[in-house]
DNA sequence: TTGAAAGCGCTAACAA
DNA sequence: TTGTTAGCGCTTTCAA
């Protein structure tokens, strides 16, 4: 095993010259142009070989103005994003369909503010042909950067519309979380359920915890406010709604969880207070997160999105230069279990 | 908000030209360079704020052989290393110590053996000044790429020896599993516990096993073989094997579990079987993952790493220059909760 | 304190 | 099919 000491690795001058070629030669071997003669293939391959020689990126992207390597921003305030499931999902879904390009992914991380100017001028500086950047949180300072940056970009999962904007600034995919709200509520209705009670996101803070309330009201308009009770998207915030809930409103025969976690905290509650489900209260859920779903008792009737798809989609359209921003909104379905 | 088309960026010389200056100058308010005119200085300034001017980071490291950036890779053959606690807290460390050095981190996966030669080109192209390898499991090919690339590079997290080397080829961040291992069982000993079974991880494939269970033999070397039990790291896997050691030897009265995660079913389990913990069998497990460690019940006595420091530890080391691989063995300590 | 000029390693016309 | 040459945008001597 060859060391060589960082900084003096062979140039494809090293390799012309002991192959017996011109460097541009090289070049070509290298970027697989078919021009060349055989055997020269073969001779240069070898030679490469021997040498252990890689091209020098930064040389190549100099001209090329291509990197092979795309970012993906994730951005994450509380320090957990990392653990979350969906994120998890969407990632590999772009890993997926850029690997498939021949795409090097490369994930940033935005810890804190400080953190801005260095992943502003990594993304500004050419390492990367395009940015695919997750904020899940709102007030972050990544739109405005990107656009001054003029770099490629595709914003995803559950993104914010700016406060006065009715047209996104840029290219994002989402979920249909309305349209996914929409479906549960109405297979509650369908079901005969009559006193339906939501447990929804922070929809002050969140699009998508908005959007999955108006889906709510959309089939319910009238629902009374008292049906309708705020958590946090957390387990123990599902549970304590829940409880909530069920003083303020005992007869109500069914409830909407805006997401799987608080959901299954939701669960936890009615057991506690000795409802059965769906015999007495039916429950609906958001996401289709396997690992919850389908582990919860009864296993819980949910909105399914598929997020790994949605991953993918943003990487195809990264590399779709439109002129105008795409948006592309993913449709869910309603996965029946047991809850409901 | 001014949008350039990418690739039609303002270079250096656009900066120059407009401040009436050389390029040089320019070059040396970006590289914040003592010997400029304060009044120049300002003057260079405004003009890149106005043309929102980032230099271009291919052109700058063709010369000075420096990127800026490190990777971190990651390699998760099962897919899941993202949803690990352990290396969440792992990537922190080396996140937080890189970013008070100045050095954007990007993160690479290795999914499958496709990725491997996209990312050894990516490592071998001189996109980064230095990598820290989380290979957790055996087989891989990163230390022989790692090797022929020349490039500053630290193992950690749990890294294998190769077979038949005594001495790492590279340097590399552990914990001492093997000292933590002795300390539970020293514990369990000097607390008057007389019959101590194991439950070990897959000590055949994975280093940090082996030494887990070479730590209990240190204190134990005539412990009976049907005290030790192979498991294989999960919650599940640690029920079993507490359940078939309780069928084995009824009469165990301690057990040591090489991983909190394990612990947590052993735990289970016992309550299943009727026995009181700590009152019939004490347990201890390792890691001290908070999120598991402080909510089983009984809370968990277990050996406790410092996982952030060990990142850092690594971010460091890539740092020191030094002729040979430089190994650290961060010491742990056991953390007495309720379960022994 | 500033500028001129060379060159980092590569690709891409253009010639041969 | 191959070689020659001119940069890509920056840093860095060396002179001034």
């Amino acid at each position: 095993m060859k060391r060589r000491p960082h900084g003096q690795r062979p140039t494809i001058e090293d390799v012309a010259r002991r192959a017996g070629v011109s460097r541009s030669t090289v070049s070509r071997v290298i970027n697989r142009e078919p021009r060349v003669r055989a055997e020269v293939v073969v001779r240069v391959r070898e030679v490469i070989a021997e040498l252990d020689y890689v091209p020098n990126q930064a040389a190549r992207q100099l001209v090329t103005h291509r990197t092979g390597a795309v970012a993906v921003v994730a951005d994450q305030p509380d320090g957990r994003l990392f653990l979350d499931p969906y994120f998890d999902c969407l990632l590999r879904g772009v890993r997926r369909e850029l690997a498939g390009r021949g795409s090097q992914v490369v994930l940033l991380f935005l810890d804190g503010p400080d953190d801005l100017p260095r992943v502003a001028d990594y993304l500004g500086g050419g390492h990367v042909d395009g940015a695919v950047l997750f904020s899940l949180h709102p007030g972050d300072r990544l739109h405005e950067m990107i656009g001054r940056l003029g770099l490629p970009a595709v914003f995803g999962g559950r993104p914010l519309l700016r406060a006065g904007d009715t047209e996104p600034t840029f290219s994002y995919v989402d979920g249909d979380n309305r349209g996914g709200a929409r479906q549960a509520v109405e297979y509650l209705v369908s079901h005969g359920r009559r006193r339906i009670a939501a447990i929804t996101g922070p929809y002050d803070q969140e699009q998508s915890a908005a959007e999955r309330l108006a889906g709510y009201r959309d089939v319910l308009p009238d629902a009374a406010p008292e049906l309708i009770e705020r958590a946090d998207y957390t387990r123990q915030g599902g549970a304590d709604a829940m409880a909530v809930l069920l003083d303020r409103c005992p007869d109500l025969d069914a409830v909407f969880v805006a997401s799987d976690l608080m959901a299954s905290g939701a669960l936890e509650a009615l057991r506690a207070r000795g409802r059965r489900v769906p015999g007495d209260v039916a429950v609906v859920g958001f996401d289709d997160l396997a690992d919850i779903a389908e582990s919860t008792d009864p296993p819980l009737t949910t909105v399914h999105q598929d997020v790994e798809e949605m991953g993918r989609l943003m990487a195809r359209l990264l590399f779709e230069r439109t002129a105008r921003p795409a948006s592309v909104v993913v449709p869910t379905r309603l996965v029946v279990r047991a809850s409901a």
